[in-house]
DNA sequence: AAGCTTTGACCTATA
DNA sequence: TTATAGGTCAAAGCT
């Protein structure tokens, strides 16, 4: 087992844009251990407190996780210089827990909340940065799932929805368990069998992404200049751009799937990002050509 | 002209 | 077995 990481999904699946300003990431992956990093401007960069190398199938058993777990977090709100979330799962130990930590190189710095009621929140700090700028990361968290599947909430996804992949419609339904409609997306890479579920509320604001399977590929670099006016618009109108609010988030989760685990990493691409432009640097070149 | 979205119909899983 | 809900297909229209 191993090669996408959770960390990879993340970087994947939107949550690697935290929004214009506030870039929230977690990358790096590799296939021989994990090098988790958050990015951005008034993130800290986690990178520089990495763990040992630690294969996630090797530490998961480590840990004393099976191969199907899961874990779900989400994100309630922001705190400053603080990244605050909690764990609770039906098989969450505290190993998993620590597990989890491990895999962010986050310290626990704090334990909030243990009430049995509650998940446990913990608050972790990025010790060797938290003199820098704050750190706008709050999650909560609660249940560890089951699916096969990441749901990324609004708040952690990218403002224009743009992941770096290439994503395309192929249905649309109102489902009776949510108001909002769920739009349903396939990767457009040849052979790609992701896909993703968008839940789009009524004046347009994502509230929920779930995606379904990895990618089989690289994530496509923007090598070339959008063809169409349609395709350019896309990828900056505001129109298109979620706007979101800290507080919409709360309620909001995200589930990992580590069956996606056993999917290839790409060392080269997570590995290597370093610079916050590599995220979207078509919207970037376009802003610049544009104004 | 290619690639996208829309949308009703159809398929499938589940209670 | 059947009803229902969720997911997918595919034709038509749009950019």
């Amino acid at each position: 087992m191993s090669s996408t990481s959770f960390t990879d999904l993340l970087a994947s699946s939107g949550v690697d844009s935290y929004g214009q300003d506030e870039d929230f990431r977690v990358s790096g992956y590799q296939n021989d251990g994990f090098y988790p990093e958050i990015t951005g401007s008034g993130l800290p960069k986690f990178k520089t407190a990495q763990p040992p190398p630690l294969p996630i199938s090797q530490a998961s058993h480590e840990f004393g996780i099976s191969d199907d777990w899961s874990v779900s977090v989400s994100r309630h709100q922001w705190n400053k210089q603080s990244l605050r979330f909690s764990l609770a799962a039906t098989n969450a130990t505290a190993t998993a827990k620590r597990f989890f930590c491990n895999m962010f190189s986050l310290t626990v710095s704090e334990t909030i909340n243990t009430s049995l009621a509650l998940p446990e929140t913990y608050v972790v700090q990025d010790l060797q940065k938290k003199q820098e700028d704050p750190v706008p990361c709050e999650f909560a968290a609660h249940g560890l799932r089951s699916d096969r599947q990441v749901k990324v909430p609004s708040s952690m996804v990218s403002r224009n929805s743009n992941d770096g992949y290439g994503w395309r419609k192929y249905g649309q339904k109102q489902v009776k368990k949510s108001e909002n409609p769920r739009s349903y997306f396939k990767c457009t890479y040849p052979n790609c069998v992701s896909k993703k579920i968008v839940e789009t509320a009524s004046d347009g604001q994502i509230t929920e992404i779930i995606y379904k399977g990895g990618h089989n590929h690289p994530k496509p670099e923007f090598t070339k200049r959008p063809s169409t006016s349609a395709n350019a618009r896309r990828m900056v109108d505001p129109s298109s751009v979620v706007s979101e609010t800290r507080d919409q988030s709360e309620n909001s989760s995200i589930s990992f799937d580590c069956s996606d685990l056993e999917q290839k990493s790409f060392k080269s691409e997570y590995g290597e990002v370093e610079e916050e432009e590599e995220d979207q640097p078509e919207i970037k070149r376009l802003k610049r050509e544009g104004g």
